[in-house]
DNA sequence: TAATAAATTTAGAATTATTCTAAAAGGTGT
DNA sequence: ACACCTTTTAGAATAATTCTAAATTTATTA
């Protein structure tokens, strides 16, 4: 592992806020000022294939990388905001119905988050 | 609805196949050709919005748009090809272990598609 | 029907996330 | 110290999507 992969796993994996490549890039220049962006994807896309963390795809936003530790995710609709949840494990039902391997899987819910459903009910009176 | 609305609304529904922006595009040109690709994007946003169609986010390749109707994907981490899949509804025991309410869920199972399996063990020969 | 208002479409520019490229820098083994 | 391989860098390139402002279409009202 290099030094700037260490720390970008470091970043990832303590601050467990879901964050973007660009985040990283700001978090890793406050060590390492010289640090470059392109560092930073090359790094992320290593780590990622490596299985030691998780790419986040969104809508409308972009990637956000997250430890790899199984858990799902709770999103809002309407600002985005990522939350973790630990739904049951799929695994084992999951393998059974595909009656197939796989190598991951990746469960999001959707909903209103409770600042944006008050956000609404205030702009609405 | 208007016009392109429905256009759209119909050939994400008729060609099951998982499409991008762009291949919308092509097909509505062979009956338009004059349509921009603006108005398809315009006209995608409106339809996921009111939940019409449903957009399906893809890790390092454009948004597909599906379908509306329930139903989870099978996606080959290798070439991205998509596959429906009818996992059992989880809808209820979401609901129960969350203890709110949600507006749907997304589940994405990763595995390695057969075509991509063999080439690997043809190349490794 | 004419006139006005509102919504939709268009073309192309703008934005932005990500990848690519080629050169520079670092590290390793002999 | 020298050749070799990997990583990093900066900036250009790419590509998906959104934005903008004008043009066109549709709906509404007089």
């Amino acid at each position: 592992m290099t030094k700037y992969e260490k720390q970008i796993y470091e970043i990832v994996n303590k601050l467990t806020g879901h964050l973007t490549a660009d985040q990283i890039f700001s978090e890793l220049k406050k060590s390492y000022p010289s640090v470059s962006l392109a560092t930073v994807y090359n790094n992320l896309n290593k780590l990622c294939e490596a299985g030691l963390i998780r790419r986040v795809s969104m809508e409308g936003s972009p990637d956000r990388y997250d430890r790899s530790a199984k858990h799902d995710h709770l999103v809002c609709r309407r600002c985005g905001k990522l939350t973790d949840i630990c739904f049951e494990d799929l695994t084992a039902s999951l393998k059974q119905q595909l009656g197939e391997d796989f190598l991951a899987y990746d469960l999001k819910v959707y909903y209103i988050c409770p600042e944006c459903r008050r956000k609404t009910q205030a702009a609405s009176i």
